[in-house]
DNA sequence: ATAACTAATAGTCAATTTGACCATATAATT
DNA sequence: AATTATATGGTCAAATTGACTATTAGTTAT
């Protein structure tokens, strides 16, 4: 039975590509990989591979991402996938995108398997990338912006405390635009999703925030019902 | 070159399933197709199929609904891709789910290629159906349900011409509750979506209502923008 | 014709939420 | 002590919501 016979055996007509937002200092960057071989060999992409007969998809995912950025334990979720026919040339390839947040300051990077280097590149600097790979990253910003306002985000983007300024500049980072401070900070209070620390934060040239962290159960209520964010 | 060398070979390890909702008599439905062949022969399941090496994923979506169930010129989405490993007996198969609304009364079935009957199913009524298709069913209806609050909806669903009553209950049928009537209007005209035809419907033994329709433009606009829709 | 019935449409009103602000507080820096 | 930077608190008119009641315009039964 070819599912358990040959766990080694891969997908051939199938892939998987890995969309990282990373969030830091305010700004969004996403994960790319420089491929050590195959035809894009020596160019940025976004970290991906080949689906084993033995893994689900959502595991090929989590390994392959892994194995390429040394990024794991993410929550990765499936954006969509890619099937135009002259997306992949010579072959006929489709993908499955991939997309997670997180936060760019808790994973170290380590390049491996076809991978020979890997890096955060802020979003808007993003180089022309091979196969249809900007248009996956367009889409998964775009798909983005949409979940910011329909769903509650940052549980893995932000530190475990963050000031409410933190959260604001995630909003403004994704919206791509600015966000009024008071009334941002009401909204976001009254939705008991924030717990307050009792802490402020320290190293500052300013008077200091108060920290708060997400109420998990009241985050993931609000993820399943859907929400109104538009400020 | 094994992109257009063979034209009919087909993705072997990769699938399509449509899931198509319509909307009749203030119920919603699915389309279902009894399999003449296959493993599953007889059963009733999902339309779907094989991907041709020469054709694009959406496009092998539409052909296989056209070829199974006679129904075409609808605008299929992209749901998303279904990969456990034994989620398709003896062979491993990774499916990608599509899924459209329509107005259940706008297409007449009539089935074909691997299919021996087609008919729509009350989505309450629908049966075990093989594999994993009854997630897939489950995954769309969740699905919907969300998209129902954040874009508008009824575009392909509705008659040309429609009642107030009309949407509502597509919106009551989607997110199986009842609204109030008065604020739903009013909701809903606010949003200026819909355009007075100046008609009023007929043929019914009590007051007529005003009948309606999509203002196409402020329709794209509300897709591209989002609303929100909560009663 | 008139009453009863059915559903459409209009309107009310208090409570809440919003958007656009201004004001004050608390820290560090000059 | 003044200046600067940001956090946090507060105001207010306008818009929106949710829960209703009232009225209108037709059909059908008496």
């Amino acid at each position: 039975m070819s599912k358990t016979g040959f766990p080694d055996k891969i997908i051939d007509a199938l892939s998987i590509d890995c969309l990282i937002f990373g969030f830091k200092d305010g700004e969004l960057d996403v994960l790319l990989v420089k491929h050590a071989e195959g035809i894009s060999k020596g160019k940025w992409a976004l970290p991906g591979g080949w689906i084993k007969y033995n893994e689900s998809v959502d595991e090929a995912a989590n390994r392959l991402l892994h194995s390429l950025t040394g990024v794991s334990n993410i929550y990765l979720e499936q954006l969509r996938s890619f099937g135009e026919v002259m997306r992949y040339p010579l072959e006929r390839v489709i993908t499955i995108a991939y997309y997670a947040l997180v936060n760019a300051e808790n994973y170290s990077l380590s390049p491996g398997f076809t991978a020979s280097d890997v890096q955060w590149c802020n979003i808007h600097e993003v180089p022309k990338l091979p196969y249809d790979h900007n248009e996956i990253l367009q889409a998964g910003f775009k798909h983005l912006k949409h979940k910011v306002r329909h769903e509650p985000i940052g549980f893995n983007l932000l530190p475990k405390k963050f000031t409410l300024h933190h959260i604001q500049e995630l909003y403004e980072a994704i919206l791509e635009t600015e966000l009024d401070k008071p009334n941002f900070r009401r909204k976001l209070l009254k939705m008991n999703l924030l717990v307050p620390c009792h802490e402020k934060q320290e190293d500052v040239s300013h008077r200091a925030a108060s920290l708060y962290r997400f109420d998990k159960k009241v985050y993931d209520k609000l993820t399943e019902k859907g929400l109104t964010f538009e400020l």
